[in-house]
DNA sequence: CTAGGGTTAG
């Protein structure tokens, strides 16, 4: 508004000249096209027609060409009236507003029927066929233009730039040297871009030579871009020595400047530059709006757009959708819609990029409805908002939608694939991840780190150990090998298929870690049972970062202690959450705490914790503690849980397993019928792992009835497949089979990640990995014939299951078992173990370790003490079985003696290897 | 003796 009040002063001021009065009006008409002034504009009008000047041949070209600007075709068609006949600058005016509205062929008709053309006309049309990329059509316009001045030639050479084509660019302006035509400073300007495009300097410098001899080095346009030019490569000081000499600047070379500080990420500096610019427009309101907005200062953001407007700066498309961002990121629906209103009342419902901004809103604020409208109503689509209609289904949980309106967008890019991938990542939906990626793959499109990092989260969630070395190998060759979040998704993926020594090694070469980094490491030590290292990872953390610990890795460094056995270690943590780290203990520390205590004997602490919490506890805390009770024969507490848990199931209908188990403990066999029928009868499902059988391609799944213990049809399975494996295994068409017992949950839902970055998120998994796909993708169990038994829980209840299975197998195959469970009880080393089994008179002898040995690095123990123990019987075959995603630690140990061993199973050796190891030993 | 065509900051 000030710049208009500056103009009509000069209007309502004695009127120097008619000349001057004139001008003065035809700069606020002109002001207020460019600010999309409607109403005041008309007002402008309705003046200027009262006082008389309104069909003074300038003016009336400027309403002609503001209308046109505002695209009102009713006040257009009314001022073209006005001339009848021929006018060639009326008809010059048309064809550039057709130019800019995309109707290219529109203009070259008015072109053509004209009787008469001057070298504007020429340059308007060149120039529009430049601007939608018809360069070749351009260009035959281009050498029969009889009338070639600077200008045509400028027009040419941005034109040709703006399309890609560098060298065409520079070629063009050599030929206008010698066709004797000499540059001005918006040549210089634009051939300046070409080099900073290029990155070539010394081009730049002669091109800046040039300039000076030419005279034209004092010029604010060549100056801005030549701060452009030595920003962009890399030259800071440059840049700045030609700020600072320029003895005239402009609101460009200030933003500029601005931008460095911005790029440079200090944002501090920046807003310094930004407070003291003399003069400031929309685009370094934009430039700071916008970065606020990315670097997660949402809040500050939506301030200085609040200012922007009260200091009567139109927004241009780039301000708001920054501003619509910054609302998208904060969820503020309400304000969204206010801004909705604001970009109507604008005429801005049409630009493409602030209705992008506006579908993502709507979308993040779980509105797709409204989303779907604004998307519905965009004309001209461009693949930005195709991808924001998408992401918003898919973070809502859509996927459905999203994919189908994936399968419709007529020019994918890599953004697009990137949001349906991480669309079905969100959903958790992890098949459907690798097999976007394989589509993907197909088509030739080549994925980018986002896209890497989604794929690396999906396979650490399926256990796929196989496919994720595959993509380790494709970062190699893409050159990703230095970028964090690959990494990050690496460490993450390794520790989570088990790989804990490939994880570590990938954590210990990153140049640069996150915050996710760390987690992802210290999380993977916890859960695998390297509780120590884990602890040590986090002090180093500590040491060396400035990374604040997270609620996830004070939950992993819980974990880890309590699984180390460092109680008290275990409770400082605890204790200190609060005041050390500003992060109050949720639910899960608690669960984590109190199984920590009652697992030691520490039942009557953990009993009072448990009491004294100040959120609810969860079930599965009771649950610890109720073990704990009974491991300890803490009778008098376990009375009292029972009572609470029978409370809970009555109010909250939740922990109706848990009351079961109270039941059976005592033997209360008609209650534990009565709480699993009252189960049945509310139609809930079991909770807790699940375990499956695919036979002859078809999946078979099968819960527990109260999810600790399997039902008597998954024991007649196991059964079937005992059967079958030993009476005929080389017909055997089992793929895989794979079985859970209470498999216990290591809450993690934490998600990382901000929009616009590759996202990684470290989900809720069991420590075993619950219904492990990871069987079947791992490529190991589509072998047919080849059984996996995947176990490992901690708790000895789950070991009853396993022992059971193991038990038939052993009836059925006379293989006797060394199995940790009773290690764990007994605590024979492996070797005694190994002799007695020997001793009672077994050939064959399976090792059936635990996944979290406690306290132990399992990997580095058991294939080697059953080696040594093997030594000294060179008849005895023996088997060890590994948990998921461990295999191929095995393959260090694997000797002739368990192939065949293996091979009773598998039927054969070579499918030995496929069962122990992954790719690397897959036998050709 | 102007108006209509070419540029730089995001």
């Amino acid at each position: 508004m000030g710049s208009i009040f500056k103009s009509l002063s000069v209007i309502r001021n004695p009127i120097k000249s008619f000349v001057g009065f004139i001008e003065a009006n035809i700069s606020v008409l002109k002001h207020c096209s460019k600010q999309r002034l409607i109403t005041e504009g008309q007002v402008l009008h309705g003046h200027l027609y009262k006082i008389g000047i309104s069909s003074h041949r300038h003016v009336a070209i400027k309403l002609l060409i503001m209308y046109l600007d505002f695209r009102r075709s009713s006040e257009v068609d009314q001022l073209l009236k006005d001339y009848e006949g021929f006018d060639m600058i009326v008809h010059n005016c048309l064809i550039s507003a057709n130019v800019d509205w995309g109707n290219i062929d529109e203009a070259r008709k008015l072109f053509d029927e004209m009787p008469e053309r001057n070298e504007v006309s020429w340059t308007a049309l060149i120039c529009g066929y430049l601007k939608y990329g018809r360069v070749d059509e351009s260009m035959w316009l281009f050498q029969r233009n009889p009338f070639q001045n600077v200008i045509s030639w400028t027009a040419a050479i941005s034109g040709v730039l703006s399309n890609g084509m560098h060298s065409k660019s520079i070629e063009l302006f050599l030929e206008m040297l010698r066709s004797g035509v000499n540059p001005n400073n918006v040549t210089f300007v634009s051939i300046i871009r070409a080099s900073t495009e290029m990155g070539n300097f010394s081009l730049g410098m002669t091109l800046l030579s040039l300039a000076i001899k030419l005279g034209y080095e004092g010029d604010v346009s060549v100056c801005n871009s030549l701060i452009t030019f030595s920003l962009r490569l890399g030259k800071m000081e440059m840049a700045c020595g030609v700020f600072e000499r320029m003895g005239k600047r402009d609101v460009i070379s200030w933003t500029a400047i601005l931008d460095m500080y911005v790029e440079m990420g200090d944002l501090e500096e920046a807003r310094k530059v930004f407070d003291e610019m003399p003069e400031r427009n929309e685009v370094s309101w934009s430039v700071m709006i916008s970065r606020y907005t990315q670097k997660g200062y949402a809040k500050e953001a939506i301030r200085l757009f609040r200012q922007m407007i009260e200091n009567d700066i139109a927004p241009n498309s780039s301000c708001l959708s920054s501003a619509i961002n910054a609302l998208a990121n904060l969820k503020a629906l309400h304000s969204g819609k206010n801004i909705h209103a604001y970009v109507m009342k604008l005429g801005m419902s049409n630009d493409v990029f602030v209705s992008s901004s506006l579908v993502d809103l709507y979308g993040s604020c779980g509105n797709t409805e409204d989303g779907r409208l604004v998307f519905d109503n965009i004309k001209n689509k461009n693949v930005v908002c195709w991808n924001g209609m998408i992401s918003a289904y898919s973070s809502n949980g859509n996927l459905e939608e999203a994919k189908k309106l994936f399968d419709q967008i007529p020019m994918k890019n890599i953004a697009s694939w990137n949001s349906i991938v991480s669309g079905f990542l969100g959903n958790e939906e992890y098949g459907k991840v690798l097999e976007v990626f394989n589509d993907m793959l197909l088509l030739g499109q080549t994925p980018d780190v986002s896209t890497i990092s989604s794929v690396l989260c999906a396979c650490a969630n399926l256990t796929s150990l196989h496919k994720g070395k595959n993509l380790h190998g494709k970062t190699l060759k893409l050159g990703f090998q230095h970028d964090v979040f690959v990494n990050t998704a690496l460490v993450d993926m390794y520790a989570k298929s088990g790989d804990i020594e490939n994880s570590k090694r990938v954590f210990n070469k990153m140049h640069e870690k996150n915050e996710v980094s760390w987690t992802a490491m210290i999380q993977g030590l916890a859960e695998n049972g390297f509780g120590e290292e884990s602890l040590e990872v986090f002090e180093e953390m500590e040491k060396t970062s400035s990374i604040k610990p997270n609620e996830l890795v004070l939950l992993s460094i819980l974990f880890a202690c309590s699984h180390c056995g460092l109680v008290n270690k275990g409770l400082y943590y605890f204790n200190s959450m609060e005041k050390l780290y500003m992060i109050k203990p949720n639910e899960r520390h608690y669960t984590c705490v109190v199984d920590m205590l009652s697992r030691s004997g520490r039942v009557k602490e953990a009993e009072d914790l448990i009491m004294s919490m100040p959120c609810e506890a969860e079930v599965s805390a009771w649950g610890a503690l109720l073990s704990g009770c009974k491991t300890y024969g803490e009778d008098e507490i376990a009375e009292r849980v029972g009572l609470k848990i029978q409370e809970m199931v009555e109010k909250k209908s939740c922990g109706y397993v848990l009351l079961s188990n109270v039941y059976a403990s005592s033997g209360r066999w008609s209650e534990v019928m009565k709480t699993r029928n009252l189960m049945k009868e509310r139609g809930l499902k079991k909770s807790g792992g699940c375990s499956w059988i695919e036979v002859r391609n078809e999946l078979h799944l099968f819960y527990s009835q109260d999810g600790t213990h399997m039902d008597l049809n998954d024991i007649y399975i196991i059964e079937m497949v005992v059967e079958l494996n030993c009476t005929t295994p080389s017909n055997l068409n089992i793929k895989s089979l794979c079985l859970n017992y209470g498999t216990q949950k290591i809450p993690t839902s934490t998600k990382f990640g901000k929009k616009g970055n590759p996202r990684l998120s470290l989900q809720t998994r069991s420590c075993l990995g619950n219904g492990n796909g990871g069987v079947r993708s791992d490529g190991i169990g589509k072998r047919d014939g080849v059984i996996i038994v995947d176990h490992g829980s901690r708790r000895k209840e789950s070991n009853l299951m396993l022992n059971e299975f193991v038990a038939m197998f052993i009836a059925k195959t006379g293989y006797p078992i060394v199995e940790p469970a009773h290690m764990e009880l007994a605590k024979p080393s492996i070797q005694d173990a190994f002799h007695a089994c020997v001793e009672k008179g077994a050939n064959r002898v399976i090792v059936s370790p635990f996944f979290l040995f406690p306290g132990r690095h399992w990997h580095q123990d058991i294939p080697s003490l059953t080696a040594e123990a093997a030594k000294d019987y060179p008849d005895v075959s023996y088997l060890i079985t590994a948990p998921l995603g461990l295999h191929s630690l095995l393959l260090d140990v694997v000797d002739d003696r368990i192939k065949h061993c293996l091979s009773h199973i598998a039927g054969d050796a070579e499918e030995c290897a496929v069962c122990v190891g992954t790719g690397k030993c897959r036998l050709h």
